[in-house]
DNA sequence: CGACCTTTTGATAGTAGTCAAATGAAGTGG
DNA sequence: CCACTTCATTTGACTACTATCAAAAGGTCG
C-alpha cells in the first residue's frame, strides 16, 4: 500500500511490469512526479503578444459554424479569442468523435502542419471570435521574435499534455466520474480565464458529451442526474443545459472517491 | 444511410447535433474528409538532418530504462534512433497510464516545453539508441535552418494527430477490435520504418497493453485468443509475446467488421 | 528444481449499452 | 396565441460486454 506502482488496482491494472520495476530499481522511488499545470504565460498576455506581432484577421463565428474542416488544405492556425469550440476527429470509415474542447486562448489546427491538411473539424459551440494566424506569416514573425516561437511551442506542448490527460480520464474513470471530471475540467478552464465557474452553460447535447467521453447519451444523462441527486451540481429552473456547480472541489472529490473507493487505507 | 453524420450509430452515439447540422446547412455535404497519413519527410531523412545539424549526444538504453522522468526539469527532447519506448502519464492521485508507444524517429518530451518539467515517464521497452536534443540548442539551430523547425513542428503535429486517433480507438471500438487495432497500428509503425510486419514482438505484458487500451489484462488475453482462433494472428511456438500477422489487412478488416456489423448496406 | 511472474481460461457479477416510452423545450405555421 | 412538429432529455427494463475473482498452466531465472 506504500508503493504507488502496484497499489493502484481499482480499475484495470497496474502498469509497471516487474521487469521495469527491477530495471529502474536503483533510483528507488521517484522524487516528485508532481506536475505543474499552470501557464507560464497568462492567456491574456499571449493574446496581446499575438495581436501586436501579427495583427491577425478576425472572424466572428456563431454556434455551429465550422472554423476549420478536416481534409482541406492547411494554411493557417486559429486562435480562439472568445467563445467555445469542439474539435471533431473524423476517421476514414465514417466514425467521428469529439476529441477536444477549446476555450479562449486555445489554438486550433495544429494537426494540419505535418500532413498539409487539417485532420479534424473544429466547430464553434457558441458565438465567438477567431483569429486567423497564417502559418507562413507566423513562422516569419517567429524568426525575429523568439517570444512568439515560445508561445507557439507552449501551445502545442500543452495540447499534447492535455490530450494525454483526456486519454487517462477516459481509460481510468468509470462513467459517473468521467462526467464529473468533464464538468470539473470545464470549470477549471473557465477559472483559468477569469470567468465564473459556479454556473456553466454546456453548449453540447448529451449525445455530444457522451461521444466525447466514450459513453452513450443515456449514461451521461444518468450520471448528471446522480450528480444532481448528490448535490454536487444543480440545474437551472428552465432547461438542463445550465449546470450550477456550488463547489468545484466537490466534483474533484467525487472523482477521487469514485476512483479509489477502497483506497481509504 | 447516405448521410455519414447520422449513419454511425453502432457504438455510442452520432456526434452531430441538429443545431450544428442546420447551422452548416448551406455547404451541404463535406467535400472530402480524407486524411493523408503519410509523412512528408521520410524518417531516415529526418534523422539524417537532425544528426548533421546537431550531432546529438547518443544514449544506449535497455529494456526498462527510463528515458525521461515525469516531474523533472525539462531541458531536452529525445529522439528514438532505434528501439521501442512507452510513454506513461502519471496523475497526482497515483493513477498511471500508458498513453503512447514510440518507435524509431519518434520524439519524446514535448509535454515538458510548456510547463518546464516533463509530464510523463518514457520507458524503453527494449534495447535502443536515444538521441538527446537539448532544447535550447535545437532552437538556436532552427534559427538558421528552417528545415529543422519544420521537422520539429511536423513531429509535434503528428503527435497531436496520433493522440487523437488513440482517443478515438479507445472510445469507439469494443475490446476485441481495440486489440486488433493495437496490433495493426504496431505493424503499421514497423512498416513505415521498413521493418518486417509479419512477425512482431510485443514488448509489453498483457497488463501494460490493457492499461494502454483501457481494459484489463484478462480482456486482452481473451481478445488475442479470439484473434488467433480466427486465424488473424498466430503465436510463435514458444512464448506468447511474438505475434505473427499473416496479413495486416485482415486485422484492419476485423476492426471494420466489428465496427459496423450491420453497416453492410 | 523451485520461486515467481505472466498468461490463459472459467465462472460470476456489475457497469454501461440498447431499446422503448414519456416528458420537456423550442420552433413553425395556422 | 395555440396546436403541431421536432428534437433533447429523462427514466425504466432488459441485455451484453467486460471487469472481477479464482485456479491452473506455461515461462523464466535464481
Amino acid at each position: 500500500m506504500l508503493n504507488t506502482a502496484t497499489a493502484v488496482t481499482t480499475r484495470h491494472q497496474a502498469v509497471i511490469s516487474q521487469a521495469a520495476l527491477q530495471a529502474m530499481g536503483r533510483d528507488e522511488r521517484a522524487p516528485a512526479p508532481r506536475r505543474e499545470r499552470f501557464d507560464a504565460v497568462p492567456i491574456a498576455a499571449m493574446l496581446e503578444t499575438l495581436n501586436e506581432a501579427l495583427q491577425p484577421q478576425r472572424r466572428i463565428v456563431r454556434a455551429g459554424d465550422r472554423i476549420c474542416q478536416a481534409g482541406t488544405d492547411f494554411g493557417a492556425l486559429y486562435v480562439l479569442n472568445s467563445g467555445v469550440a469542439k474539435v471533431v476527429n473524423l476517421a476514414a470509415d465514417g466514425r467521428e468523435q469529439v476529441v477536444g474542447l477549446k476555450f479562449r486562448g486555445d489554438w486550433l489546427g495544429f494537426d494540419g502542419i505535418a500532413t498539409g491538411c487539417y485532420g479534424c473539424d473544429a466547430i464553434a459551440l457558441d458565438t465567438g471570435e477567431v483569429w486567423v494566424i497564417r502559418y507562413d506569416a507566423l513562422l516569419a514573425a517567429c524568426a525575429t521574435r523568439p517570444a512568439l516561437l515560445a508561445l507557439l511551442h507552449g501551445a502545442m506542448s500543452r495540447e499534447i499534455a492535455g490530450d494525454r490527460d483526456s486519454m487517462m480520464s477516459v481509460c481510468t474513470l468509470p462513467a459517473d466520474a468521467r462526467v464529473a471530471e468533464f464538468l470539473r475540467h470545464w470549470a477549471e478552464a473557465l477559472e483559468q480565464r477569469g470567468m465564473r465557474t459556479d454556473q456553466i452553460t454546456l453548449r453540447m447535447t448529451r449525445a455530444e458529451i457522451g461521444n466525447f467521453l466514450g459513453m452513450t447519451l443515456e449514461s451521461v444523462s444518468r450520471a448528471l442526474s446522480r450528480l444532481a441527486r448528490e448535490g454536487l451540481i444543480a440545474f437551472a429552473e428552465k432547461g438542463r443545459r445550465d449546470v450550477q456547480i456550488p463547489d468545484v472541489g466537490g466534483l474533484a472529490g467525487f472523482v477521487q472517491r469514485y476512483l479509489a473507493p477502497a483506497m481509504v487505507q
